[in-house]
RNA sequence: GGCGGAGUAGCUCAGUUGGUUAGAGCACGGGAAUCAUAAUCCCGGUGUCGGCAGUUCGAGUCUGCCCUCCGCUACCA
């Protein structure tokens, strides 16, 4: 079991087949998030994520590129690792199913499975599409063009028929379902539990979890004609980065099981098979898989063959990295499909970041930089108003928390911008410009509690906004020590005197280029 | 076909175990203010809560039927 202040999270490692799209940056994103917000909770926090380089896509697309697989795959799982360097995200470790440790692993659980009597020699056939890794049924398949079977995902299939092993997962159903029942926060969110709960009901096959029809992949043990079922390989990557097989490491114990962050379309791999494959090689099975939803694109589905896929470097350039985030995060409940699109995109930059956040901080680090000498003011006695002011800033982490938990992003951040709303109100209602002559110990007793919510509010907004948070909190004098969660509250309150620089601008505003030329 | 989810203000969505005049944000209209990134604040909705029927003193909230959309899954020609 892992220790309670320990927090392992993983995204799914993307096979480097594919171009990062908006898709893998938003998963891990919120993986990202979820992962600072405990850091700063105090948590120790593994965040893995990583590549899937195995399988015979990858096989046949080094051929192509005139590459050996190994060569080929240190090429493209690069674009991942620079995707992760765009979009600053903290990922402790960086896997690839290409590494040795890993092949040890899988080999390992292979065997614990079969020592567990799980496995067994068959032979598969049936028509398979190599693009899509998957067999489809005779009644499944359309003729194309050419007179060849094509699956209904419109990819090439082919006749195979090879020897492989299966797993038993047949047998699985009810110790599943049974784990599913103890366990209502396996899945989330629950329309997806209730999907995989129904397909188990509905009855478990075998699962073929071998070929021999390529060689691109780690071998069985004692049968080296077969190479293992790629998502058995992949799948195992989750135990691989924490030691396994040695599961007695301080590592393992710590760490293991894991919050499993995948996108909706690879749920039952991750909580059917994977947990099956666990319980059998005698493992704890994860901890929680949540299952996100899909973007569109203006309104449109995304494909490559409409041509209107999302590259994540490109939001970024355009909006720049926070404000991406930020709209990630905020603009869909988590767990639902949602819509980019640049009008939403710039609503929230203008409206959320721009007037509500930035020009809150603006409007009282300026007050303060010119009417308090430009150091934190002296605060009087304070009113009823102030005392309720400051404890809804100081008391919304237990909120934001509590949704963290759940992987309630979007609400989190509901919760911190509730107080924001608070925080204009209460400048306008106290309107310190106007106590500057009548009242200036007022003034500086408003000043004094708005830049304390201000405090709390750069503190909290860093998991989301990392580097604009920084610039925030730079702007009320905070070392880097002093902003992490324990912070929050009266202990960390700003002291009074300490000089504060001259304001600017967290948030710029997102203005439309109007020339000509922008209008195509 | 089966299972599951959804259908609430122009848009995106909240609405605990059925109970006072159904909410939020955005958008839109009016006003105030001028510390601030032309930002902020206040005020403004006669919404058939998909439809019909029912249970109830009372239903967005429960029951039945129907319509539409989505997801998972099965099968047949």
């Amino acid at each position: 079991m892992s220790r309670d202040n320990c927090y392992y999270l993983t995204t799914p490692i993307y096979y480097v087949n594919d171009v990062p799209h908006i898709g893998h940056a938003y998963t891990t994103l919120a993986c990202d998030v979820l992962s600072r917000f405990k850091r700063l909770d105090g948590f120790d926090v593994m965040l893995l994520t990583g590549t899937d380089e195995h399988g015979q896509k990858v096989e046949k697309s080094a051929q192509a590129a005139g590459l050996e697989p190994q060569d080929f795959v240190d090429k493209v799982s690069q674009n991942f690792r620079d995707l992760a360097d765009v979009m600053g995200f903290s990922n402790d470790d960086f896997i690839r199913t290409t590494e040795a440790k890993h092949a040890r692993s899988s080999q390992a659980i292979w065997q614990a499975i079969e020592r567990n009597g799980d496995i067994y020699l068959g032979s598969y056939s049936g028509w398979y599409s190599v693009r899509d890794e998957a067999f489809y049924g005779e009644e499944e398949l359309t003729e194309g063009d050419d007179g060849k079977r094509l699956a209904p995902s419109g990819a090439e299939v082919e006749w195979v028929e090879e020897p492989s092993y299966f797993f038993k997962l047949s047998e699985w159903g009810d110790r599943l379902l049974k784990f599913y029942e103890e366990n209502p926060d396996f899945i989330l969110p629950e329309t997806r539990r209730n999907e995989v709960v129904s397909f188990v009901k509905s009855g478990l096959r075998d699962l073929s979890i071998s070929r021999t029809s390529f060689k691109w992949g780690i071998p069985v043990p004692g049968d080296d004609a077969h190479i293992m079922y790629v998502w058995l390989d992949a799948l195992t990557n989750y135990i691989t980065a924490v030691g396994y097989p040695d599961t007695g490491t301080e590592k393992f114990e710590k760490y293991w099981p894991a919050i499993h962050m995948v996108g909706k379309d690879i749920v039952r791999f991750h909580a059917v098979y994977w947990p099956a494959f666990l319980m059998s090689a005698g493992v704890a099975p994860p901890k929680r898989v949540f299952a996100h939803g899909w973007w569109t694109n203006e309104g449109e589905k995304i494909s490559k063959s409409l041509g209107n896929v999302i590259d994540p470097l490109q939001l970024v350039e355009r909006y720049g990295l926070d404000p991406v985030r930020y709209f990630l995060m905020r603009e869909v409940p988590f767990g639902n499909d949602g819509d980019f699109s640049h009008r939403a995109m710039v609503n929230r930059i203008n409206g959320d970041l721009a007037n509500d956040l930035g020009n809150l901080s603006q409007r009282i680090l300026s007050m303060i930089n010119r009417n308090c000498g430009a150091a934190v003011p002296e605060p009087g006695p304070l009113t009823d108003s102030d005392r309720v002011f400051l404890e809804s800033a100081r008391s919304v982490i237990n909120s934001v928390r509590a949704e963290m938990e759940i992987q309630g992003i979007h609400r989190a951040l509901e919760a911190i911008w509730a107080v924001i709303g608070d925080a204009n109100r209460y400048v306008d209602a106290q309107a310190p410009w106007e106590l500057r002559k009548s009242d200036p110990d007022r003034m500086n007793t408003v000043l004094y509690v708005s830049a304390e919510v201000l405090r709390h509010l750069g503190i909290l907004v860093q998991p989301f906004m990392p580097g604009s948070a920084a610039k925030l909190l730079d702007q009320l004098g905070q070392s880097d020590d002093v902003r992490d969660f324990s912070k929050l509250g009266e202990g960390g309150a700003l002291t009074p005197g300490l000089a504060l620089p001259k304001p600017a601008a967290v948030f710029p505003r997102y203005v439309e280029d109007e020339s000509p030329a922008a209008a195509e």
